[in-house]
DNA sequence: GTCTATATGCAGATAGAC
DNA sequence: GTCTATCTGCATATAGAC
């Protein structure tokens, strides 16, 4: 019991860490101090600082994409799901704020791995692309593919959280609490923002 | 002169190096390499690593701030800003690809610096907080904040770069030329998705 | 200005006692 | 399982010859 508490408390540290740093910028040292323990027992629970970071990077994303295919597979109304994607994005995001610029380093440090987990995990666009394909040549909402949109919608959705430092300072003066009142409102914002783009009423 | 040429060699590798793999990453034995001079000759035009990478980086962030600027300050109509800055970001972007992940990074790792490096620019957003705010009450456009409305544009201009490797991997069957002509529509799609949200015609 | 060689320090990883 | 002490390697940085 022991020992899994130990393990638990170490991916809770190397969490905060790595996202706090990055796997370049995190020290095995800081994850054993942030764990409350001694570097050499951090590399008896895991042999090396990939592995640790392996774990924990692909153990948050994992919470995220069921939900995802969820919504993909589903058999909601196509603005329902676009809407419900944007809330699942951004409540999910709220918890975990860090995240984006998290797995935009995963993203850009080693891309094979994470493009083979997500399949792996069974996430697949298809589905959703045939979809918008169906809704345009209904004439239901206005002409666009589906890498633009979806880059439409993670972009404004994303945004924010890993702007924030910056986007805070500058439009905010600093204020945390105006951010955070900032951040609450993104969700109806980019819906409605998002609807209006398509040409159907919020 | 041949000391002028070395310098600048020097500082195109790092450019190079330090998109490619971050200020942690970056490895100065990698950026001699690529300038083709060896490291300690790399100190001696550039005493520390932190030095080398705050004039390669603020550097680069110089050459766009001016035309940003020269927008915001100019006498265009509300509408036609609107599509400068998309264009202007846009354009910028297509010639360093990897410069959203560059600065999001430091945007992280050092906000004061940045913030305070924007400001002596002479960026300053005040005064397009107050057109918006015009344009809403005006009844032009629908009512939206300046903040939101930014997060929104520069998240979606920004997005298909910082997401590239993972997007073309999993929209566009990992090929680069589509994802190429995918990126030269962007400017034509993020300006007629914000102009419609807004409502009015592009 | 440019090089080779070296110092210094630190981070990841291991050995071995308890 | 957990610790202290240590090894090994590598990255930044410097010394000093040319």
């Amino acid at each position: 019991m022991g020992s899994d508490s130990t393990k638990e408390k170490i991916i809770q540290a190397a969490q905060q860490v790595f996202i706090r740093k990055g796997m370049d910028g995190a020290r095995m040292q800081e994850i054993a101090d942030e764990a409350g323990i001694n570097k050499a027992l951090l590399h008896y629970y895991f042999h090396t600082k990939e592995q640790l970071f392996n774990e924990v990077f692909y153990g948050i994303l994992s919470q995220l994409i069921p939900g995802l295919i969820a919504i993909f597979k589903g058999e909601a109304l196509f603005l329902v799901k676009i809407e419900a994607i944007i809330t699942q994005y951004d409540t999910y995001l709220s918890e975990h704020p860090f995240l984006p610029q998290f797995v935009i380093r995963e993203i850009n440090r080693d891309p094979e791995q994470l493009s083979r987990f997500m399949s792996d995990q069974g996430l697949d666009f298809s589905v959703v692309e045939a979809l918008i394909e169906k809704e345009v040549a209904m004439g239901n909402i206005r002409p666009i593919s589906f890498p633009h949109l979806f880059a439409n919608m993670i972009g404004m959705i994303v945004m924010p959280y890993i702007g924030r430092p910056l986007f805070q300072r500058k439009l905010f003066r600093n204020d945390p609490v105006k951010y955070d009142q900032f951040l609450k409102e993104r969700k109806a914002v980019v819906n409605s923002f998002v609807k209006q783009a398509m040409g159907v009423e919020s």
